[in-house]
DNA sequence: TTGAAAGCGCTAACAA
DNA sequence: TTGTTAGCGCTTTCAA
């Protein structure tokens, strides 16, 4: 800039008047400066810019998440980033991995370099290490699960309901005996998937079974595995509820090993390409990931625009998709 | 870091020499420094930091791709990340959804951050807006599609022979009839695609019938229309090469319509999660976008070490996952 | 309308 | 080992 000036004969800041359309500028004055910016290929450092500028503001926000290449999380990214183009924002995002350290290392990372805002699907169960932040105004935004330890604001799918639905339908078909198959107990979500099975059960009056209830499935093959044990059991299930992605793709390959694709009711969880051309199509519980990114991305402007009311917690309703597999009856074995 | 400073009783350059692990601190003296650190909250500002710093690295770079919510960019960007995070850098990505000004309006913008590098899936067929970069000693690596005009690393899938072995499987069942089903003609993988089409073609002695080639599909309903239509032609084809992925995905739908899908044969290229839980499962030329992501990322990083051999242009080979559509003999009408 | 001086938070270069 | 001074590229403040 200071090059810019020299070539154009004026000082320093009528180059930053120009640049940054302050106007209050001579025409001809502005148009020898732009020819002296073109000429060297001037382009203005933004940080030294934020640096000194009263509101500081770096026009990017950070955004934590589980995995950037799984297609909820990927969904999420994508609609934050719509959001914040609109306003001239970059999003700086990183995959946590459900690593509790990673969370709070990246974090600290995304503090350091004084992003705008902050959003966060947490893994960890403790995010008062944010305190400090929170304090000094920094804006934080939960994202599929609530913070624990800090008030912030949180966008939520309604798991629990979407859960009890899923399982109130395979009820429906006359389902009394419905296996649950589950991810990590310890990350909310599963559990209130969980609780939503748990919730059918009770108002159908049917007894919870622990042989037919598997938590801790975190990929395709340990679901597989679980699913194939359950028909080895005296008195196997009729009907599964999947609580996640890969652990209804796992019961998928299981039943199709074993032939049951049509005889066993299935309804999974979270919604997936492809889901409607499989045989028989996969009925699910869907969630809306671009719209849990779009309202959390929102959410988020809307406080960093000074909106200080006390924090919400916005709920994503989920949609029950019916594809089949969901409505094999019970009794066809 | 000023009120650390005063509150340690230390000078600036004492802190500053604490927080960068410099060494040369009295081991006391270093201890006060993070007390009062602690006691303040302090988190240093790594844009200031970068800002004074000799190197003026930011350790972030910029990447540029299709859409960071489809499956084959979102597993790129992860595994940039991957490489990245380990040099403790961070990624500032930006969906470009085919839109050449977004792509230099983006790019642009990442200049003006100061990125160490850039990353970039091209959409237009000039990058030579980038040559100023270039030649101030910007390191930018092009991934999925070359860079025009302009000199630069590449990391490529290698369609042409990717997609020449896909249809010579076709052939190998027998089929002499095969359709071409592509994405936008001016993206210069699709081209690609199309031309090792062309080779197999060739390669049997084939007639090219225009009849039986579409170009410029961009979504599965387009694909589903045009494979339908490929039917009603008074020699339909007995085979498809689909050239993208969701044209693979209409192509399907199409023939489950037709309930041709045990009798026209398919091979897809680019593969997709459950493409082995359909039924018949689908036959594709898959390429590796991790390898990609990883490759480019490194290749990046020894650039930016100071690597300046001449411009290299990787190519990571396919494969052909054998799974039954693919498999389907001709003649069976 | 234009510019000079100060300083954002930090590190380089040098001195003590 | 510690501190002082200057200055990264920019905007603020205030004066001309």
């Amino acid at each position: 800039m200071k090059d810019v000036a020299a070539l154009a004969g004026v000082s320093l800041k009528t180059v930053s008047r120009v640049v940054n359309g302050e106007g209050a500028v001579a025409a001809e004055l502005a148009d020898r400066v732009r020819r002296a910016a073109d000429q060297l290929d001037f382009k203005p450092n933004r940080a030294a810019s934020a640096l000194r500028r009263r509101d500081g503001k770096t026009r990017t926000i950070g955004l934590l998440l589980e995995d950037v290449s799984n297609p909820f999380s990927a969904t999420v990214l994508r609609a934050i980033e719509d959001v914040a183009r609109k306003r001239g924002v970059l999003v700086l995002a990183g995959s946590l991995d459900e690593e509790v350290e990673t969370e709070r290392a990246l974090a600290l990372t995304l503090v350091e370099r004084r992003v705008d805002g902050l959003i966060i699907v947490p893994t960890g169960s403790d995010q008062s290490y944010l305190l400090i932040e929170r304090r000094s105004g920094m804006q934080i935004v939960f994202v599929d699960r609530a913070p624990r330890l800090l008030d912030a604001d949180s966008v939520l799918s309604d798991n629990r309901d979407g859960a009890r639905s899923g399982c109130e339908h395979l009820s429906q078909s006359g389902h009394r005996r419905i296996a649950f198959l589950g991810d990590l107990r310890s990350i909310a979500t599963a559990e209130d998937r969980f609780q939503g099975y748990l919730d059918s059960l009770r108002s159908h009056n049917i007894a919870v079974d622990e042989r037919i209830i598997v938590h801790d499935l975190r990929s395709i093959d340990a679901a597989q595995l679980a699913t194939r044990a359950l028909f080895d059991l005296d008195a196997p299930p009729t009907a599964i509820f999947a609580g996640q992605n890969l652990v209804t793709m796992g019961a998928i390959r299981a039943l199709r090993q074993l032939d049951l694709q049509r005889r066993v009711a299935l309804v999974g969880f979270d919604d997936f390409l492809l889901a409607d051309l499989l045989e028989p199509a996969v009925t699910v519980v869907a969630q809306d990931p671009r719209r849990i990114g779009q309202v959390a991305a929102e959410l988020l402007f809307d406080r960093m625009d000074g909106d200080s009311a006390p924090s919400r917690s916005v709920v994503v309703p989920t949609t029950l998709v019916v594809r089949g597999s969901g409505e094999i009856p019970a009794g066809v074995h």
